[in-house]
DNA sequence: AAAAAATGAATGAGGGTTCAGCCATTTCAT
DNA sequence: ATGAAATGGCTGAACCCTCATTCATTTTTT
């Protein structure tokens, strides 16, 4: 059955059992039967279940930074394009609730147990607000004292604590319009 | 031995033991090991080793609360008290690695932990920060259109961010002190 | 001497990984 | 054209190792 791709039915399902159970709370055959897959085809695919974590990542990382790309190309002022990424960012939350929770909850722990993974997909997509930054900087509306490679993590982390809040609570008492709005607001006005 | 206080140096083991190999991924004979125990002596001061992480991050949060808040009670204007947390919040991740990795790394980002246990101290330490912020509402210093529940965790996850990076890269490109004043002044400024 | 505290070897469950075999499909030989 | 053989994707039960937890025994305290 050449058209039922295994590889891509393996990684949403393990998307799904990740965001429910947390990697190693996981088990593989958790995966495989929300696959629909027997155990063993799994190893035909990954080499491990660190393996199918960090195949994970990478891949549906790079289709995010291809889509937020993407929408910020066409915007020339700075200040719209961090508030695109806001948003972006946090309607990933409400689309994609499983895929942000696991790139959310299980990267930042990856490093700790894949010591010799380094995350360049992150830094690539962390990187999209630094060069933000660096634009608005060059056009002088924002303040050049302020170093981008700290503005990109402050900024990034405020909207991470935000999807946070999304994953973690049911019924967020916020619109994430209204959060996106506010955190750019105030990143926007505090650059200048 | 009365005075050997079996409980405070199995924390203290854990809090070791967390940092350098994660929750899942750390040993109870590890811990045992390291605070100079057998490992059933573990069992006689918690419950499992789940409730070692929890009851670890009730007590050291506890303290950082005390504080936090003994740092900020003397200081009138909303703008250095913002400034004050962050350093704090900061300097801790150089004089506590260990601790601040583990609360970051193995609670914050914890899935199972954080779906099932409803983290009242957490809420507690960032709702230090919401009382700044409507105290600098209150005396027309921060915009009052801004929404304190919102504002309280942009705050706390940009500055986790840049723990973050303290934790996770070996030497990081700043200061804590250089990096506390930019990201405090970029919110005191878009506060206003 | 009794009670309390601590020990650490033994236990047993859990689950990642393996691998011998199944079956659908393709290729080959007659 | 038909049966035999080879191929290879897939299966899932079994293997085996890793610990969390227990508890009979020893040590310390009162």
């Amino acid at each position: 059955m050449r058209t039922s791709d295994k590889h891509s039915k393996i990684i949403q399902a393990a998307i799904k059992v990740f965001a429910r159970k947390g990697f190693f709370n996981a088990r593989i055959s958790d995966i495989a039967k929300e696959a629909k897959v027997a155990d063993g085809t799994i190893y035909l695919y990954f080499n491990n279940k660190f393996d199918i974590l960090i195949t994970l990542f990478e891949e549906e990382i790079g289709k995010l930074i291809l889509e937020i790309k993407q929408l910020i190309q066409d915007e020339t002022d700075p200040a719209k394009m961090l508030e695109s990424f806001a948003l972006y960012h946090l309607r990933l939350v409400e689309d994609r609730k499983d895929l942000v929770e696991v790139l959310q909850l299980e990267i930042r722990q990856s490093n700790k147990f894949m010591k010799e993974y380094r995350n360049t997909k992150f830094i690539e997509y962390i990187d999209i607000i630094a060069g933000i930054i660096q634009r608005g900087q060059e056009m002088n509306i924002f303040d050049k004292t302020l170093q981008p490679g700290i503005v990109k993590r402050a900024y990034l982390g405020a909207l991470d604590e935000m999807c946070r809040l999304w994953i973690l609570t049911p019924t967020p008492p916020f619109k994430v319009e209204e959060a996106a709005r506010q955190i750019s607001k105030i990143f926007v006005n505090g650059l200048r």
